[in-house]
DNA sequence: TAACGCCTACGGACCGGTAGGTAGAAGTCG
DNA sequence: CGACTTCTACCTACCGGTCCGTAGGCGTTA
């Protein structure tokens, strides 16, 4: 049976407010009851779709890290050199958070517990990511076509420098002074980050 | 009553405790019972030295960031200009959340929830010490000390680089093959994140 | 008929917080 | 000094509420 994009399975339903909640509450913040709320039907019938509060997390989880797995994988693709190629991950990156903010957010909150998830599923699935994305910066540096770093650091350092505006918007918000997640602000944000690491990376 | 270093009172091993606690797992996460016996007493006689279990939260991150404050005025203090004035910031930045991991939890999720403290007492003792970071910054520049940036956007960017790496170290510490956290991964850790910075503002 | 999706009702655990009592230290006063 | 009061820090017992999860029933649909 095809159901039409317009009426998604009650399940789908669930996994999407599901998202959403966890990443604004964090698993112990959100209780199952907010969920079925939201969805429109009481917490026995959620638990009919998923065996346990934590299967459900776990499956919210898999399935933003999918999510952002398939962008790495596309973005990666493609005969670029050097910091053209660093500058589109980057680009795609960035467009990638604006679009779910909900996945900042729980990988973030997922990075700072340090859950039983992320030793294990969650780590098999990024290393590979990481290790290719080390594995191109060297191959550059080496080819001189980057300036020379610890890869891996450097990697960290990127995404700590990316990652951080959108998890810590609120925070941000009360220091800056104009809305940190406004299109003008992340524009803005977007370019100093890319400025910033162009200065760093290229050699000429 | 002067009290020896070798027995603090009560309230502050609640205080100890607690934010500790709060740095793992969250307000949510945490109850007043895990702090209790902890500390070796009843919820009810924590709740003595404390009118609830916000107010405690509270007070644990207003400590928390005043020591925070502290470091920043200390280490922001001196002669020195350009290049040299950031590194030394930076390195006291580094070393101070290399002894104050609870507090780069604590702020990580305070940033991420966005509370009620966050939007109140955190912005306004946060607040000044942006803006002479920024001022700092933007007189350097002027005078040719510095590469030239967005002040407030390189703020940023240096504090999700370094803050990222302690926040994370449980995300961290699965893709990279060293333990995150010891004295010889800092350092490595350390260094990098000075090294892309000077690449970045050094005008020579 | 059988499967499915939802429901009401309930259980057992834990939550933050309150009421009220007790033991002992510290201060007060004849 | 000794008796009385006050205060502090802790306790046990309990409250209402919420948590996740289960049992079992009911209607619809295949």
């Amino acid at each position: 049976m095809v159901l039409p994009a317009s009426s998604p399975t009650t399940r789908e339903q669930i996994l999407t407010v599901a998202r959403a909640r966890f990443s604004d509450h964090g698993f112990a913040g959100t209780s199952l009851n907010d969920i079925a709320d939201e969805v429109g039907i009481r917490r026995p019938s959620l638990l009919h779709h998923f065996p346990s509060k934590d299967a459900l997390y776990r499956e919210v989880l898999i399935d933003a890290f999918a999510d952002w797995a398939d962008l790495v994988e596309q973005a990666t693709t493609g005969p670029r050199e050097g910091w053209r190629q660093v500058e589109q991950v980057l680009r795609a990156a960035f467009t990638f958070f604006e679009e779910h903010p909900d996945f900042v957010r729980l990988a973030r909150r997922e990075a700072l517990e340090g859950g039983p998830m992320l030793e294990g599923e969650l780590t098999a699935l990024l290393r590979p990511l990481f290790d290719r994305g080390a594995a191109f910066l060297q191959r550059e540096m080496d080819a001189g076509r980057l300036r020379t770093y610890d890869t891996r650091q450097l990697l960290l350092t990127g995404y700590g420098a990316v990652l951080s505006y959108f998890s810590d918007a609120p925070l941000i918000g009360g220091l800056l002074d104009d809305e940190p997640m406004s299109p003008a602000s992340l524009a803005v944000r977007r370019e100093h980050v890319i400025d910033v690491l162009r200065s760093a990376l290229e050699v000429n």
